[in-house]
DNA sequence: TTAGGGTTAG
């Protein structure tokens, strides 16, 4: 792909921009600041230093001169020249007054017209019906709820809440306050209503969100006699938008075309981004193209719509184009709108380009821009970096820290994911269901049963269970954490099922190893007219992988692209690798991973690996481990599995290697822990682990194990080594590891019969599957041991993966 | 001198 503009594409440039001051902040919210912040434009105050010098004779407030050079500092933005004249004025009237609170307002310095306000109110200046409508704007932008209601009540005091003009911008105030139905009683109880009226109306709905009333409105209006001018038709687009209707859309753009709106930028623009957002690219690039003088915010809708319609690649030309051929700067929009372009694309460095331009640019801090910033960075796997945008940002909001939990789940950082919530849940902002949906995956990959009871419990206090993308997460996560039942009852209390909740509810029969029950749910999707898309794939072809269905495997495999037209991704061959490597068949799998026609990525070769660990063949692990660290320097589970094989067929040698070599890299091994499942506790144990109040007796009863299942003082079936050569090599021994540890305890602490519930946080070593078949048998009790990968259920001496996994 | 409008984040 060709390089962005210039203007973005000096990565050198950006690796000079320092980050903040000091150190980078760690897991706790130390806030800094940016150095290259642009030092916010000073709003001019009420004190008169730096005045300009006028003549006393021109002060006074008869003066047409003055009023006329008053207006001439105010429309032309020059507060403080307009503040120093008004502060030499001699009681100056109302009219200007009015003048300098329409400066304020129109320059965007709101506070300043609350604070003029009271300073006219002291000098016992009347505010009237001109002053009201821009100090209600005011209060409205600056979301000062208690100044609105205090104005408000002012207009009542003072007869002045009839006037059209100042109920109309109440409305929009109540409207953007989130007060639709104040706005709606105003609306009703107005002695009369004009179009402007109307407009705010229906722009009010727009700001809360309700397309359907939005339109509904519009529509009234028309019937009551109104023609709609261009404020009605842009809001009405905007409607459309919101409730993805096209078809009206259509017909508000061909009444644009017949009230000749059409050549007015404003009503294009809206209609590009109308088009956008329901899905009508081609009409949006046709109307875009027509236009003969774009503004920034035209080209921000398309660019925006490029990348919200997955065209990351055209957001980012048309990004080039805007500044080349039109000579447009972007602005803090276009950065926002690109961004999501560059994260689709997972380029990085489109990414870090725009990041530094928006910083040498003066546009940070932002708070969405950051937002946006930080998603970009989660979605190309960096949520290191996206970690020091959270952390530097002066203000967060809910999206912020969702966008964060995002970045962090999306890659896999559970606990810090985790840690986040338990931050936010102390802040003073509620979680929704955005926040739970990106924190699920994460308590399903970490959490004990009882966790995930109680996140379970929390997330049906607040309601948030009737969303069916938090009901496919609870789902999954009652299933990772070892409740398929609860799984399976979320599931059936799904009102509005999506395709989503069935490959999640396939998935969790998948991995507790109940193959036909998935296969069946398959059928059943089918019959109720769901259509499989590709991750219902990667779900049926898991369930036969883990279930041993081999020929099941097959005929789904090569049903995907006859029967529903899906070209299989690399998901589903690494499937199939574990199908062929299931039955044994390592030469075929080799062949199928050399013939695929995809490029074979690590979690390919990984599959691989772990068939010949399960089959002992060696020299095909090697060659599978090569081609892993190949691809990824980094894959401890590599190095583990390799050495543990190593240390299996006792070439201590090769194991020194690989622990030698892990240590240049800095690896370190993922430390293993188990949690047991009581009723009241969950215990966490990891290997050789003495912290626990009951040690002695929970390695009592390991003693009196190992000797019940033939494996006292440790001599593996799988190996021909003894426990001194485990010592030696200090390596450690499988007899302590923390799932037999954390067995023992479940022993100990559950009644009689019930089944032991343990999770891992790495896959189960052979030792210790073998181990825990055999203890199974000898307790007579069910032990259900779920890992990194799928559940387990040992009874009477067998495990329901077949020895495979 | 007064009201309403287009492009932004999870």
């Amino acid at each position: 792909m060709a390089a962005p503009a210039q203007t973005f594409c000096n990565l050198n440039a950006f690796e000079n921009v320092s980050w903040g001051r000091g150190q980078v902040p760690n897991g706790n919210a130390v806030r800094k600041r940016y150095i290259l912040i642009k030092q916010r434009s000073s709003k001019p105050t009420l004190n008169n230093s730096n005045r300009p010098k006028i003549r006393s004779s021109l002060v006074s407030p008869h003066d047409l001169s003055v009023t006329r050079t008053l207006c001439s500092y105010v429309d032309s933005g020059c507060m403080h020249k307009a503040m120093a004249l008004f502060e030499i004025a001699k009681n100056p009237d109302p009219f200007l007054w009015n003048i300098m609170i329409r400066g304020y307002t129109d320059n965007g310095f709101y506070e300043e017209v609350i604070e003029i306000y009271y300073r006219m109110q002291f000098a016992r200046v009347r505010a009237d019906n001109f002053t009201f409508p821009f100090l209600i704007k005011s209060c409205a932008a600056l979301s000062s709820c208690v100044e609105g209601l205090k104005v408000h009540s002012r207009l009542i005091k003072i007869g002045l809440d009839s006037d059209i003009f100042i109920c109309n911008s109440l409305i929009v105030m109540y409207a953007k306050f989130g007060y639709i139905e104040c706005a709606e009683r105003l609306f009703e109880e107005m002695p009369m209503t004009d179009l402007v009226s109307w407009n705010c109306m229906i722009s009010g709905y727009i700001s809360v969100g309700d397309g359907r009333m939005s339109l509904l409105c519009f529509q009234e209006m028309q019937a009551l006699g109104f023609y709609p001018d261009r404020f009605g038709i842009i809001s009405a687009l905007a409607a459309c938008s919101l409730e993805n209707n096209t078809q009206r859309g259509k017909e508000i753009h061909c009444y644009v075309v017949k009230c000749m709106h059409e050549m007015n930028l404003m009503v294009q623009t809206s209609l590009i981004d109308m088009y956008c957002k329901c899905g009508g690219l081609d009409m949006a690039e046709r109307l875009f193209d027509r236009i003969y003088s774009r503004n920034v915010v035209t080209w921000n809708a398309m660019i925006g719509g490029y990348a919200r319609n997955t065209h990351p690649l055209k957001a980012l030309s048309s990004l080039m184009k805007m500044q080349d051929a039109d000579n447009m700067k972007p602005d803090v929009i276009t950065m926002v709108n690109s961004l999501p372009a560059c994260a689709q694309l997972e380029g990085l460095l489109y990414g870090k380009s725009i990041h530094g331009f928006a910083i040498r640019q003066g546009f940070l801090p932002h708070l969405v821009l950051e937002t946006s910033l930080l998603d970009m960075y989660g979605s190309c796997g960096k949520p290191k970096l996206a970690e020091r945008v959270f952390y530097l940002m002066n203000d967060r909001n809910l999206t912020s820290w969702n966008a964060m939990a995002g970045a962090y789940a999306h890659n896999g950082w559970n606990i810090e994911a985790l840690k986040l919530f338990k931050d936010l849940q102390k802040s003073f902002l509620k979680p929704d269901a955005v926040t739970v949906t990106s924190i699920l995956p994460a308590y399903a990959e970490l959490a004990s049963l009882r966790e995930g009871r109680q996140i379970h419990g929390y997330i049906t206090k607040l309601e948030y269970g009737l969303n069916t993308f938090v009901s496919n997460s609870i789902i999954y996560m009652n299933a990772k954490c070892g409740d398929l039942c609860t799984a399976r009852e979320v599931f059936d209390s799904v009102a509005s099922k999506d395709v989503i909740s069935w490959n999640t509810i396939i998935m969790a029969y998948a991995i507790h190893g109940c193959g036909i029950i998935a296969l069946e749910l398959f059928s059943e999707m089918q019959e109720k007219g769901f259509e499989p898309n590709r991750s219902t794939f990667v779900s049926v072809l898991s369930s036969c992988s883990i279930a041993g269905l081999v020929d099941e495997g097959w005929e789904y495999f090569n049903s995907m692209k006859r029967d529903y037209n899906i070209d299989p991704g690399i998901e589903h061959y690494g499937c199939m690798v574990d199908l062929l490597g299931r039955i044994g068949n390592l030469e075929a799998a080799k062949r199928f991973i050399k013939e695929m026609p995809l490029v074979p990525t690590a979690r390919i070769w990984g599959s691989l690996l772990t068939a010949s660990r399960n089959h002992g063949n060696i020299e095909l692990a090697e060659f599978a481990s090569e081609q892993i660290l190949r691809l990824e320097h980094s894959n401890v589970g590599c190095y583990i599995l390799l050495a543990n094989m190593y240390a299996e067929a006792g070439r201590w040698e090769d194991v020194e290697r690989l622990k030698s070599l892990m240590e240049e890299e800095g690896l370190q091994k993922t430390i293993g822990y188990s949690m047991v499942e009581l009723k009241s506790r969950t215990c966490c144990f990891v290997d050789g682990d003495r912290s626990h109040s009951e040690t002695n007796t929970i390695y009592d009863v390991l003693d009196v194990v190992l000797r019940q299942i033939g494996e006292h003082n440790y001599i593996s079936s799988a190996s021909r080594f003894s426990a001194v050569d485990y010592r030696k090599k200090k390596i450690g021994l499988p007899g302590y590891h923390s799932v037999r540890l954390a067995i023992c305890f479940g022993l100990i602490s559950t009644a009689v019969g019930t089944p032991i519930l343990l999770r891992n946080n790495v896959r189960m070593c052979k030792d210790c599957h073998g181990a825990a078949k055999l203890i199974s048998k000898v307790t007579r009790r069910e032990i259900i041991v779920g890992d990194a990968r799928i559940y387990h259920y040992f009874r009477d001496g067998y495990c329901s993966c077949g020895d495979y996994w």
